[in-house]
RNA sequence: GAGGAAGUGGCGGAAUUGGCAGACGCGCAUGACUUAGGAUCAUGUCUCUUAUGAGGUGAGGGUUCGAGUCCCUCCUUCCUCACCA
């Protein structure tokens, strides 16, 4: 009898032992290739969540791998640790936020440790200390001084539920993304990073290997769109309106104007007639939050304001309106209306008995469009009509200039004055300030009308902690008298630095998290930049990840690179390029999902024999739909064995044996049905503490071990999609890592072996190399432990045939405990150490994957006719083509198929990469 | 409305990217061992069919010697953005 395997005591002396003699620790080593590996730092909200340890592992394996591959491996940890629960909890809890976060952070790490993780712990960084923030004040400084930061006016997102602004990335459909209650658009003074400057270059992502749907999302952030611009003048008063247009071919079908309700010139322009009728629009519309205003098949409303602009290109005379299907945010807040070729002018000029006037005629159409019959706008090819000199240009459905109709028409607005060419983007500034307590301070003090930021020799800025959390409405700062009185007429600034800027560099404080004299020390920036390997959740797409995308750039152009180039320019490497972009490979994972167990309700009728039913109909029903007087067993599908149901009926089960021949009836599932599409479980949901669904890590390492924890995580799911769990899954890796244990402690087997069964094993192995090192290297975790598993398995067969001598098996297990320890570290260290192998594991080189010896002898020729698999033959894996079709012709199959005739062709495929060679043979 | 991802057994999911669909695991079935089993071991497990054989990856069409994979149309689900001028 081997000792049964126990992860406990196994895994916690493990982790000390690593600790101790500092594994883990990474050094900057020229002489040896550099991986930094990156997983997203967790918000210290006091628990470790299943999600964590989901995102983590499977990134742990990886970096482990790499490094047993031979690279010099960073995989850094810390905490995002500035925000607003922390506030909130000192608020519901009278408990300061210090004290909070420091006590969530030490529990968090003890459970980030629990997963036996390769972290780096003296690289740790805590993004709310002042060794940390320093350099997010510092950095905004720079910022401000390059320009790249600046106090502006702008309409801004204000939460009234959190009494503070955000930024548009924190918007989700007019509601702020963290309580889902209404954002509401207000002039303010805040702070801003210039990221529209960068729009272009974030646009460029040939340098990152990152997935397609990050770069798309990011893209349509951006939301460059080309045009022209142009400016109609007021009649009274000569008022320049700029508008945008990516329509400019359309120009000369501008029958009104639209301004949205908050454009500035709106007071200006409007009559005296009109003032009581605009003014109650915009403040209906003021009062109106983005939620109403966006409501879908929403009523275009709007009103005239009396006045009337020229169009710059025909000298008409229109209309100007304001509406709320303008949106100030967006291009100038203003735009020309062409009602003939954009839907929504369409609808706004029919809700108000505004002319349509077609000036693109589609070039097939029976009948020409005419303004005063069309349903809908005509946004499609044609030919350019009523446009006077421009009549003819063919309008195409290509955008900006590779429209020749637009081209046309820009180089002529150009030519004559009237307009120029431009670009457009959706993203807007990033405004960082924040009225909160909980974040870095912002460096800068009013000094009557001027600002000036903090002298560096005063940074940081320190976050007072004696500061009063009854909520007002205001950051507690604005009451700390000490904090923001510089001196009698200098007041410093009570705003803090959003979140997302302190998360925007840690990547580079990880590098240095002791370094006082500058963020990052020059010598570990020019080793280990960039990051290699960036894991996380997808949710960040555009905003942390357009953040410290933008981030970096900036701090290249302001020069905060330059000593690290200049280092790695000492150390014989090429700078060029490697501060452009902060994380090269980016993959995310998906979501784990709650199970949540609620089954079909079902009707079943037919007769009772004592305790159960013997059911010749079962009928699928909406929930609580029974009717009155069936006397059959009703409820909620709890559990299903083959035929027979457990029907939860009012809390008691009930037994129901289908009989073979019942009518099973789900409306849901067309045609013939049987009694395994019974759903008994369903509605598979995000976990929440309010659905009782959410898993607690803690309690599953205490019921089986990191080991078989992280294995589970990387095994049930596709680790880039996540999906629903189900702990009776976990058997899986867990008998797997239970039979590895007791093949390793049976010791070496006193037999002498089979020395074809020994070379079948032997190249099993190398094969199984290859597919773990395919999976690693595409994130593709359950496939190598698929892959291990099924090792597994032979082996044991091998070993229960007593076919394995001892040389061999201890030659297989030090190879495959070493392919073992990227997935459980644990179990791997003490099996290598039981082995009798010197510590540790996870410093041995990775086994060699050996082509030659990974190669089949024999292989299964399989026999197609027409493309369809009929019947193999056990072949020399050499075979040549014509020997392969020679035997595909003579096989069985192919007699019985051609019955004598000759085949129309014989296809042969080759096998590839373990593939089996085929011959297709088409009749 | 725009953009994106996906749809494969009872379930989680594989399929070397156009080459034997369902690897690996869960569940289930049968058997063994057991006082007992929600333990362990063995065997089986896409569907129909008598072995042979035939069909099968949301539906329908197409390209190809060959399609889960590529193209077109449609249906469903999820995600992101959303009156973007």
């Amino acid at each position: 009898m081997t000792e049964t395997y126990q992860p406990h005591a196994i895994e916690l002396k493990w982790q000390k032992r690593w600790e101790d003699s500092q594994l883990y620790r990474s050094k900057v080593d020229w002489s040896r290739p550099k991986h930094y590996a990156l997983t997203m730092l967790p918000y210290p909200s006091g628990d470790l969540h299943i999600g964590h340890w989901f995102a983590m592992t499977p990134s742990d394996a990886r970096a482990r791998w790499m490094r047993m591959k031979g690279y010099n491996v960073l995989f850094p940890m810390g905490f995002d640790a500035f925000g607003l629960p922390a506030e909130q909890a000192a608020i519901s809890r009278n408990i300061h936020p210090w004290k909070w976060t420091y006590a969530n952070i030490e529990r968090m790490r003890e459970q980030l440790r629990s997963m036996g993780a390769m972290f780096d712990w003296e690289r740790e960084a805590i993004s709310c200390t002042p060794e940390y923030y320093q350099w997010s004040e510092w950095f905004f400084k720079q910022f401000y001084e390059h320009g790249v930061a600046y106090r502006g006016s702008a309409l801004v997102n204000w939460s009234e539920s959190l009494q503070t602004v955000l930024a548009n990335e924190q918007v989700i459909d007019g509601k702020d993304e963290r309580t889902g209650q209404p954002v509401a658009q207000k002039l303010m003074e805040q702070w801003f990073f210039r990221i529209t400057q960068y729009a272009d270059e974030l646009l460029n992502f040939a340098p990152l290997d990152w997935p397609e749907s990050i770069k798309i999302m990011q893209t349509n952030w951006i939301g460059k769109s080309e045009g022209a611009r142009a400016a109609f003048h007021t009649e009274q008063g000569g008022h320049a309106i700029e508008i945008y247009t990516t329509r400019p071919d359309t120009l000369w079908g501008a029958t009104f104007m639209v301004l949205a309700p908050e454009h500035d010139l709106v007071e200006k322009i409007t009559t005296g007639d009109q003032r009581a009728e605009v003014a109650a629009y915009i403040e209906n519309a003021a009062r109106a939050t983005e939620i109403e205003r966006m409501i879908e098949d929403r009523e275009k409303t709007g009103v005239f304001t009396g006045a009337y602009a020229v169009n710059p290109v025909n000298d008409e005379r229109v209309p100007i309106w304001i509406a709320d299907y303008v949106m100030i945010t967006y291009g100038t807040g203003a735009i020309m209306a062409v009602p003939a070729h954009d839907q929504r002018d369409f609808e706004f000029a029919r809700a108000h008995n505004l002319p349509v006037r077609v000036v693109i005629q589609p070039d097939a159409a029976d009948e020409p469009l005419r303004g005063d019959t069309m349903s809908a706008a005509y946004d499609g090819p044609g030919v350019m009509v009523n446009s006077d000199a421009m009549n003819g240009s063919q309008s195409t459905t290509a955008k900006g200039r590779k429209n020749p109709a637009i081209s046309r028409v820009i180089d002529w607005l150009e030519a004559t004055g009237k307009g120029e060419e431009a670009v457009n983007y959706r993203l807007r500034d990033w405004l960082i300030s924040r009225q909160r307590y909980w974040g870095g301070p912002i460096p800068m003090i009013f000094d009557g009308d001027e600002i000036v930021p903090v002298p560096d020799e005063d940074l940081p800025v320190v976050l007072p902690e004696d500061v009063d959390f009854v909520p007002t409405g205001r950051s507690p700062l604005t009451y700390h008298e000490p904090f923001f009185k510089v001196d009698e007429t200098r007041r410093r600034e009570t705003d803090t630095l959003d979140t997302f800027m302190c998360s925007s560099w840690y990547q580079l404080r990880y590098l240095s998290p002791d370094c006082h004299s500058a963020p990052f020390d020059a010598e570990e920036a020019a080793y280990w930049l960039p990051v290699d390997v960036y894991t996380g959740g997808a949710e960040h797409a555009v905003m942390h990840l357009l953040y410290t995308r933008f981030f970096t750039k900036a701090l290249r152009d302001i020069g905060v690179f330059d000593d690290a180039a200049a280092a790695m320019r000492r150390h014989g490497r090429a700078p060029d390029g490697v501060f452009d972009e902060p994380m090269t490979v980016l993959r995310n994972q998906g979501q784990v999902l709650g199970g949540e167990r609620q089954g079909d309700f079902v009707l079943c009728g037919g007769r009772r024999v004592g305790e159960r039913l013997l059911a010749d109909r079962v009928e699928v029903v909406d929930w609580n739909q029974v009717p009155a007087g069936f006397d059959g067993v009703f409820g909620e599908l709890a559990h299903r064995t083959e035929n027979v149901l457990h029907v939860d009926m009012a809390g008691i089960t009930q037994f129901v044996d289908v009989q073979p021949d019942a009518r099973i009836i789900i409306p849901d599932i067309p045609g013939e049905n049987n009694v395994n599409q019974l759903r008994h479980h369903l509605d598979i949901q995000r976990m929440s503490k309010s659905k009782g669904n959410v898993v607690n890590p803690d309690e599953l390492v205490e019921r089986y071990g990191a080991d078989v924890v992280r294995c589970y995580l990387m095994f049930n799911f596709d680790w880039q999609k996540g999906g629903p769990w189900n702990e009776n899954n976990i058997k899986g890796p867990q008998g797997w890592l239970h039979d590895l244990w007791e093949i390793a402690l049976a010791g070496a087997p006193d037999v002498r072996g089979d020395p074809t069964a020994e070379r079948d094993i032997e190249r099993k192995l190398h094969q199984t190399i290859a597919v773990i090192n395919r999976g690693l290297e595409e994130f593709s975790f359950n496939t190598a432990i698929a892959e291990q598993m099924k090792f597994k398995n032979a082996l044991k067969a091998a070993l229960r045939a007593g076919a394995i001598g001892a040389e061999a098996w201890r030659s297989v297990m030090n190879r495959l405990i070493r392919l073992l320890a990227p997935f459980a570290p644990h179990i791997a260290e003490e099996i290598w150490a039981r082995l009798g192998w010197e510590f540790s594991v996870h410093t041995q080189p990775w086994p060699e994957y050996d082509a030659e010896a990974a190669r089949e002898e024999m292989v299964d020729l399989v026999v197609m006719i027409n493309g369809k698999p009929r019947e193999t033959i056990g072949v020399d894996v050499d075979i040549t083509r014509e020997r392969a079709q020679e035997l595909a012709l003579a096989s069985g199959a192919a007699q019985r198929s051609l019955a004598g005739n000759p085949p129309k062709r014989a296809i042969f495929i080759p096998g590839r990469n373990g593939t089996d060679p085929k011959v297709n043979i088409v009749v």
